[in-house]
DNA sequence: CTGACTGCAAACGTTTTGCACGGTA
DNA sequence: TACCGTGCAAAACGTTTGCAGTCAG
């Protein structure tokens, strides 16, 4: 597990207990939603408040650390950033997966259909998972 | 301009001016939200509640006859239910485009690579359009 | 005529804000 | 020590619900 110590602080963002403690959380669930976030993190600080958990969602999404995934007929689940992929959601057991598939051919092909300059693409795959199946 | 008074009796629902509004406004409009869409529709019905606007919202989504579209940083809009698509969103203006791309390749790559039975993909391409460029 | 729909108001759930206190750097 | 962050309470916001009156079929 990364330590997001150093992390925070480029962001000028301080490295408070509580920060460090979502940043794992976020990390080590992979994809994770508000709620879940913060039954998770009261178990470490019972006295946090819901307000922290919101500010400092909103303060890591506004630098960049973490990134808000939109999902179908579900609630917005929270993933550190990392480099571009896309996500498979499983619709029976509900877990995030993230994928890393080739997406070159078809952003080329919208752009030249389309007359459309391409600056990111979100593919949200559902269906049923390996273990569900 | 379609008229959707058969397709809402067909779902069991009654064809009221307000609901026949509602469609018609999303229809021509291809992809709205519901703080536009309220305002659009009063218009037309100055003492329409918004509560009237969620209830038919939601009823018409339960009867498929319309879809939400969620998009990374802005509010869902919504557009009548048609075949399979993806969406383009300019990051200019905002307009949502729908757009036919082939996703089959990618999808059953996506499918024997990770073991996953797909049942649907969205896809959303976010940048800058012919217009905006 | 009857059940479904509308519009209003109130309730509800979620997210944001203001402020006093406490902790990081 | 200075400023940023936390936690609490209240406010703001978005959406849903209950109910009485109205309308579509």
């Amino acid at each position: 597990m990364k330590d997001y110590t150093t992390t925070l602080r480029q962001c000028n963002l301080k490295a408070t207990p509580q920060r460090l403690a979502i940043l794992e959380l976020i990390d080590s669930y992979g994809h994770i939603n508000i709620d879940k976030l913060y039954e998770e993190v009261k178990n470490k600080f019972n006295s946090i408040s819901l307000a922290t958990i919101y500010k400092n969602i909103n303060a890591m999404i506004n630098n960049m650390l973490i990134k808000e995934v939109k999902i179908p007929h579900k609630k917005s689940v929270y993933e550190i950033t990392k480099k571009d992929h896309s996500h498979l959601v499983c619709q029976v057991c509900s877990d995030v997966l993230d994928i890393d598939v080739d997406t070159n051919n078809i952003v080329n092909e919208i752009s030249k259909k389309y007359d459309f300059y391409v600056n990111h693409n979100d593919l949200v795959v559902s269906g049923i998972c390996k273990n569900c199946k």
